[in-house]
DNA sequence: CACTTGACCTGTCCGC
DNA sequence: TGCGGACAGGTCAAGT
């Protein structure tokens, strides 16, 4: 999924796109991307007007000036797309980083027609405009609760610190790490409840960064090792999210475009390629049940 | 409790 | 060209 460099990106989208529009009319393709009986939560959700779009970790928060909140995971697969005017159908020939990391849309920037084969749930705005989740894999899902509510919910509870906070140290960071002492360093970063909004990429991004191994022990990590792991991780992310986000997939923001990270990309799926700091060809491995990058030569455990 | 593995889905790619 | 298996950016329930 979306990482919280994505999900961040569509926030800001959302916020620039969707604030102040009236929902019309909510419709679903009846898989649990949607859980609650349209019919129970429509007079929470027509006719309310859209006040605010929120991010935690990898959560989007969309609410409602009915009090209700539209809490939104996108999962692997998922997209939240607002469209205003049917896109125009283009026939470009994929980009060369479209055929690098194996193909997307066939056009370069504008997702296809909506809604597709991949629309789960539908908001019609009072001015004819759209909101779009999609969802291949259907791991995604849209609920509606009360905003005061949202709080609750177990995954807000467990989640950890979002690290691109101001006032989140390096300090703060490493004694994190306490609790997964015997696990590896990567499977703890990928852990909600150590560090909020890390996934795949950007574990494999600042681990390299920092010149870390992915199966090292987080026992047998010198504390100046988490600082600089703080940093990578606080700089690749920051980077992304100036890039609008990794596109590797699916993944598209708001307006349906992609993201460039990448294009910046040092390790991640980039197995049979240079490291970018000493040559050596970066390899692909398996920790934590994950596919893993890593250059074989400078991360060693 | 800490930790690992499999399941949830659909689609694509790779080797035979 | 077809087919089976592995794999894909995340999380949770169940197992040890």
């Amino acid at each position: 999924m979306p990482e919280l460099p994505e999900v961040e990106t569509v926030k800001r989208g959302l916020n620039k796109l969707i604030i102040g529009r009236k929902i019309m009319a909510v419709n679903s393709d009846n898989s649990k991307s949607f859980p609650n009986a349209l019919s129970d939560v429509k007079q929470f959700l027509i006719g309310s007007k859209i006040t605010d779009v929120r991010r935690r970790a990898k959560v989007l928060m969309i609410d409602l000036s009915t009090k209700y909140t539209l809490v939104i995971h996108l999962k692997m697969t998922g997209q939240l797309v607002f469209v205003k005017l049917l896109p125009t159908i283009y026939n470009l020939p994929p980009t060369a980083s479209e055929t690098r990391y194996g193909g997307g849309h066939p056009t370069d920037s504008l997702i296809g027609v909506l809604p597709d084969k991949s629309t789960r749930v539908m908001f019609d705005f009072d001015d004819g405009s759209h909101l779009y989740f999609n969802d291949q894999r259907k791991f995604g899902w849209v609920r509606l609760m009360p905003t005061v509510e949202v709080p609750n919910i177990d995954f807000m509870k467990r989640v950890g610190p979002e690290p691109l906070e101001s006032d989140f140290t390096p300090k703060q960071f490493a004694q994190r790490f306490k609790r997964r002492a015997r696990t590896t360093i990567k499977a703890a970063l990928l852990d909600q409840s150590v560090i909020a909004g890390v996934g795949n990429i950007y574990a494999d991004e600042s681990l390299w960064g920092a010149k870390i191994h992915p199966a090292t022990k987080v026992a047998d990590l010198p504390n100046s090792k988490f600082h600089l792991l703080y940093s990578e991780l606080r700089s690749v992310m920051n980077l992304s999210i100036e890039k609008g986000g990794s596109t590797n997939r699916n993944y598209v923001n708001a307006e349906g475009k992609k993201g460039s990270y990448m294009e910046f990309a040092r390790v991640f799926r980039r197995e049979g390629l240079a490291c970018p700091r000493c040559g050596t060809e970066i390899i692909k491995i398996r920790v934590a049940g994950r596919g893993t990058h890593i250059c074989p030569k400078e991360q060693k455990i």
